[in-house]
DNA sequence: CTATTTGCAAATAATTTGCAGTGCG
DNA sequence: CGCACTGCAAATTATTTGCAAATAG
């Protein structure tokens, strides 16, 4: 569950000094709630993070969690994983593949790859779990957003900016 | 935006079998409804195909919508991508990494992979878009839910288990 | 015919926001 | 010592559910 203290006072100086950075304050329930997220690695949900921090700060609220996790978010200290903040979205092709989703229309299309169809992963995880079924997702800019073409649509990505696992690949 | 006249039949073929084979009756809606998410290729939300069907079908309610989806989804003929049914997971790993989560305690874990990291696929998206963020995630169960010693925690992940681009890999 | 299914409206769950008091820089 | 920040409660968004009327097989 815990990270070594190193890299904790790591990512924790780190939020300070862009907080410092940014001009916005350090309060104790800021500095406690980013602790939290920050020393676990089990990427806890916000109601979890408010529950584990009620030891501490018994007056917290969970909208303050929100907003710091967010804030931590938007200066790009941590990421999220499988945000609600978008509505569900069904796909009927039950062929292997792919999705690459627009990060400026909402547009999810499907591509194919033989290199990741050969990929293997069970022995990567073989002291983690039993891998049943892998969702791959890419998101980048559509070739019409990107000739500036096609309007905005659907509900917007904007504050997922930041994925997790974030890499371009 | 559509699908070739061939796989749509295909689809819809699969769909009324389906039905009929779990003695499911099917109904004026449920085909319109299952029609206009198997005909299209982007992957649109409950919201979308609901105004969608509304011209041919004005009375239908979003909730029908929403029941057919999940339905098609039990049945596996559909499957879905960024379920809002979980609650936002937050990551303050920042370093390139994949998430395995279990099917069973719905925890997140990190792993790396360098095959994964190795891989490139701007030359496979060249015609969809510019890649800018990757997320990977596998699905199973964890070895310690495979050797039954942990109760199930947090929210609970049963209605997806049919993952988008499914398969083990 | 009659058990399913539908549409409506009201309920939930997660998350967000407005506002007045509070505290960091 | 002022303006950003907090806690509270109320609002919002996506989705689900209870129930009486409608309908497929």
């Amino acid at each position: 569950m815990a990270i070594s203290k190193k890299e904790l006072d790591k990512r924790i100086n780190n939020f300070k000094e862009a907080l410092r950075h940014s001009g916005i304050k350090l309060t104790h329930q800021r500095l406690e709630i980013f602790r939290e997220v920050a020393k676990v690695i089990d990427h806890p949900a916000a109601e979890t993070i408010f529950q584990r921090i009620r030891k501490r700060l018994p007056t917290v609220s969970l909208d303050t969690v929100y907003r710091t996790l967010w804030l931590a978010n938007d200066l790009g200290l941590i990421t999220t994983l499988r945000s609600s903040r978008q509505r569900t979205r069904f796909d009927a092709n039950l062929s292997r593949h792919y999705h690459f989703i627009c990060s400026k229309c909402g547009l999810a299309m499907d591509f194919h790859s033989d290199e990741l169809d050969e990929l293997t992963l069970s022995e990567t995880l073989k002291d983690i779990g039993l891998p049943e079924t892998t969702h791959l997702e890419v998101k980048g800019m559509c070739l019409k957003c990107a000739k500036n073409k096609k309007p905005r649509e659907e509900t917007s990505y904007d504050r997922e900016q930041k994925v997790s696992g974030n890499r371009q690949i």
